[in-house]
RNA sequence: GGUCCGAUGGCCGAGUGGCUAGGCUCAGCUCUGCAAAAGCUGCUACAGCGGUUCGAAUCCGCUUCGGACCUCCA
């Protein structure tokens, strides 16, 4: 790849940091697990898409081709805690009186508005659960042939402990079959199945029932768990490099999601690197819709929630989310948002003072160790996308630019390009970082104009040194939130 | 109850055997007409108790506290 630092990989099915190496090098197969569409993502919700973009753009920024597949589970995830809970969709459908696909639609959208407003890539492609239905009846077919399904009553069930006979079940949550059958709670509507750990492949719907579809076994619709195994086999193959999600799908979605995909061929775990996001959690605890604190992203930028004391903007919470390392969790406050907004505009003043940075034509005095800056930036992102190592590499980056900018520091017109190309890289492409707000001494429509005869007519004054004038103009300005900064080169202004 | 994880300075948050993380806050200083911005300096911590080691925030044991999963969850 373009970069010789290795990459080194936390794979939660070994436990241990490992070296990336793909299967096809410079193709790179990942698959994420996406939202159940018939809510709103919460903030949550946000920190694991927003891990899996870092990945998915620091492997494109290596120079891989990366094929990322991201889905929409739009049928089969089931309310309650048994597998006789009602579709999410369907109930949302119900309550709402809409079509289920409306439901789909409606939260799709959203969802896709979310991502775009915190600046995280597209997938390349980001399959349904119901745009595949006939291939999930294929891979039932298949689990039944090899011996690790059963029908029950038109519904179909994996039968774990027949397949732990073969394949270990547990692996990837650190389960043991044993433990688990002694701490399974004992639910209702399970008479059907065999034995409680085994999950549902195929669920036989009721007449009120508002998805289904026709099957060998009967008029229903597909078990949460399959849609996963069936998407990544189809868009990566059976096996592909990164399996990425929450950390809470680890058991049982992802072990399901290995046992049905070793059911189906006959072969084990081929997932090369599993990845686990850690939770967002506020005062403590997790994240969560059952808990009553999750929070919206609109709520979030409006500040029009009991638990936030302003708004914030995207910027600063993706700043805020990155500062953290994603397999920590990363606990929400209003002061830790402040901290990283004040931070971010540090930043990104600096990134935007080093277009006009004033560089050295000869390469006399200019010892700047941009070399020693891309090195750390690399190795940081490369001992498990370490971003808040890299962010902190990138203030020693600020302070630089900072000293040439006050003319404390020399560089040379071949090393700002080369800071400029490491802050493009890095900033933008990789972090996924974007400026906002208007630019210094830029405002669209007249305002800039009149900003800067303003600002002539108070250096007037200054020379003059009728400092009550220049005071009360600076004082004017800033209670209509415009800064001004006098410098050496002049006076210049900034709407905050 | 079972399994696993965590406890870092005023706050957030990296770091896994010796070497300054970083951000924010606070105080002082430089610059400046005054501010702002920027820079410099200071506040220098690893839950507690034992152990291993020349040396431990980092390894081991115990204790306390917190969390996640075990059921839908990013």
């Amino acid at each position: 790849m373009s970069d010789h630092t290795p990459l080194y990989i936390q794979n939660s099915l070994s436990r241990e940091k490992e070296l990336f190496t793909p299967l096809n090098a410079p193709y790179v197969g990942m698959y994420v697990c996406g939202p159940t569409v018939y809510s709103n993502v919460h903030l949550g919700n946000v920190r694991t898409f927003l891990t899996f973009d870092i990945v998915y753009r620091h492997l494109s920024f290596l120079g891989y081709q990366v094929r990322y597949v991201r889905n929409i589970t739009d049928v089969g995830h089931l309310t309650g805690d048994s597998d006789d809970g009602e579709d999410k969709i369907g109930k949302k459908a119900r309550l709402e009186n809409l079509e289920p696909m409306e439901i789909v639609q409606k939260y799709t959208n959203d969802f896709h508005d979310v991502m775009r407003v915190f600046n995280i890539e597209r997938p390349s492609i980001e399959p349904s659960a119901t745009g595949h239905i006939v291939e999930q009846i294929e891979m039932i077919k298949q689990i039944i042939e090899r011996g690790y399904g059963y029908e029950a009553n038109g519904s179909v069930y994996f039968n774990v402990r027949k397949f732990n006979e073969d394949f270990p079940y547990g692996q990837l949550s650190g389960r043991k079959i044993d433990d688990l059958l002694n701490n399974t709670r004992v639910l209702d509507g399970q008479d059907e199945k065999n034995d409680p750990l085994d999950f549902a492949l195929w669920k036989k719907a009721d007449a009120s029932h508002l998805m289904k579809w026709p099957s060998p076994w009967s008029e229903g619709f597909p078990g949460w768990h399959l849609e996963c195994s069936v998407m990544s086999t189809k868009y990566l193959g059976h096996a592909f490099d990164i399996h990425g999600g929450g950390m809470d799908l680890k058991f049982p979605h992802h072990e399901c999601e290995i046992a049905q995909n070793a059911g189906a061929t006959g072969e084990g775990n081929s997932v090369g690197y599993w990845m686990h996001g850690n939770m967002l959690t506020v005062n403590g605890r997790k994240m969560a819709k059952s808990e009553g604190n999750g929070f919206t992203p609109d709520e979030l930028i409006t500040g029009n929630h009991p638990l936030l004391e302003r708004g914030y903007s995207p910027m600063t919470v993706r700043f805020f989310m990155l500062q953290g390392h994603y397999a920590s969790t990363l606990d929400f406050s209003n002061a830790a948002l402040q901290a990283a907004e004040k931070g971010l505009d540090r930043l990104m003043k600096s990134v935007e003072a080093l277009e006009n940075l004033p560089a050295t034509s000869a390469d006399d005095n200019a010892n700047v160790p941009i070399e020693d800056f891309a090195q750390r930036c690399a190795n940081a992102m490369g001992d498990d996308f370490n971003t808040p190592i890299l962010i902190s590499v990138l203030f020693d980056a600020v302070k630089l630019i900072n000293n040439v900018q006050d003319g404390r520091t020399v560089i040379s017109q071949a090393q700002k390009e080369a800071l400029e190309t490491l802050i493009n890289g890095y900033f933008f492409e990789v972090l996924g970082l974007q400026i906002e707000g208007s630019k210094e001494g830029e405002e669209s429509g007249e305002a800039g104009p009149l900003l800067d005869l303003l600002v002539q007519l108070r250096s007037d004054a200054k020379s003059n040194q009728d400092w009550s004038t220049a005071d009360s103009i600076r004082k004017a300005l800033s209670d209509l939130g415009v800064t001004i900064k006098d410098g050496k080169e002049g006076s210049s202004w900034n709407r905050e």
